[in-house]
DNA sequence: TGTCAACGGCACGTGCCGTGCCGTTACAGT
DNA sequence: ACTGTAACGGCACGGCACGTGCCGTTGACA
């Protein structure tokens, strides 16, 4: 069998992913270097080379490869109580070390490479946002949500905020704060009579 | 009078930054280099350095010093005519060309280097944010909106699906969905009775 | 007229880029 | 058992931009 050779490829695959995210939390993103993973990795340049076109690219799959925890909505059938879960979860796992700084590079390098961006959108933003759909879809449903409500706006309203407390004022992302967009995006701003 | 030196010297830190967005605009900023932007000024490095500690900040300086044209808030009374006339422009400037892709790599920029985050927020994100606020709070004054709703997540249900479009998935910016969003926020997601 | 700060031009050492080449290793097919 | 082959580590290369020196010039000011 060749499953050996496989194997080791994979292995080495795996370990230049795991010395990145080590070199990138002790120096940051912006002087992380292929030459530098390269060398602490014990590996000669041809074999990062081989396998990602870019830092960009390598850091992506790093980051993503390592936080795939699955982050799955549940269905109790209460909307409030499964959203608040959800978010409060990806809020604790992306908005905070480790993984908030190599997320927020990683976004930041989205914005200077748009291969970057593409495989961001596809292999985390969309599953991500689109899960969340379905979580709406099934509550409005059942009656939990206006049957007009735009589903897709109700979606950028519960990430938006959020993506613009930590890339652009970057203040912490605390559980209180995304209580507050919930309850806002819930009740409406205007008065009810 | 020392006039004249002060004023060339004016002269060529404006001219710097003209050229620095030019070569943003032909390049990019990811191959933008300070030794670029000397040699097409006709102007030493030292000339460069002297006005700015990093690539970073001479380019933040370059993009908000072009487009100050005061985005300031209209008050006819009608809070949500004056929020879709200022968001509307704001995304007419900033979400489009020449402006938005440069607008997009200083974001991008400021998820690097804490210094451009920092200069970014006091510069252009607060002021611009306390405007919006200050419109809102004259709204809320006047019983156009809730009198318990909390402003500033307001203002930032209004900013960052904008700034998840234009950041995160990357489609263009369109005044229909600046309207879906406004129109999401005024009813709330909720049933009414 | 002399002083002095800012300047353009030039050169330097450094770090990283991306790409060659070379000899080695370990599996694959015969 | 023998040989072909592909991925490898190590090394060197030219290229570029970095940030910082130095040098001679310019032009306003005292």
């Amino acid at each position: 069998m060749s499953d050996d050779r496989r194997t080791r490829a994979t292995d080495r695959t795996n370990a230049i992913m795991r010395t990145t995210l080590e070199l990138a939390q002790e120096v940051g993103y912006a002087k992380l270097s292929i030459e530098g993973v390269a060398a602490r990795s014990g590996v000669g340049k041809h074999t990062v080379y081989r396998r990602w076109p870019s830092k960009g690219a390598l850091f992506l799959d790093a980051v993503l490869t390592s936080g795939e925890p699955a982050l799955d909505y549940p269905d109790t059938g209460d909307i409030v109580a499964d959203l608040r879960q959800q978010i409060h979860a990806a809020v604790d796992l992306l908005g905070q070390p480790p993984l908030g700084p190599l997320y927020r590079a990683l976004v930041g390098e989205a914005q200077h490479d748009p291969m970057v961006a593409a495989a961001l959108n596809e292999r985390f933003i969309r599953p991500q946002a689109d899960r969340t759909l379905a979580r709406l879809r099934s509550a409005q449903q059942r009656g939990q949500i206006s049957s007009d409500f735009d589903l897709d706006v109700a979606m950028a309203i519960l990430s938006g905020p959020l993506y613009f407390q930590f890339l652009i004022t970057q203040e912490p992302l605390t559980h209180e704060y995304v209580d507050r967009v919930l309850e806002a995006l819930l009740g409406g701003m205007t008065p009810r009579s």
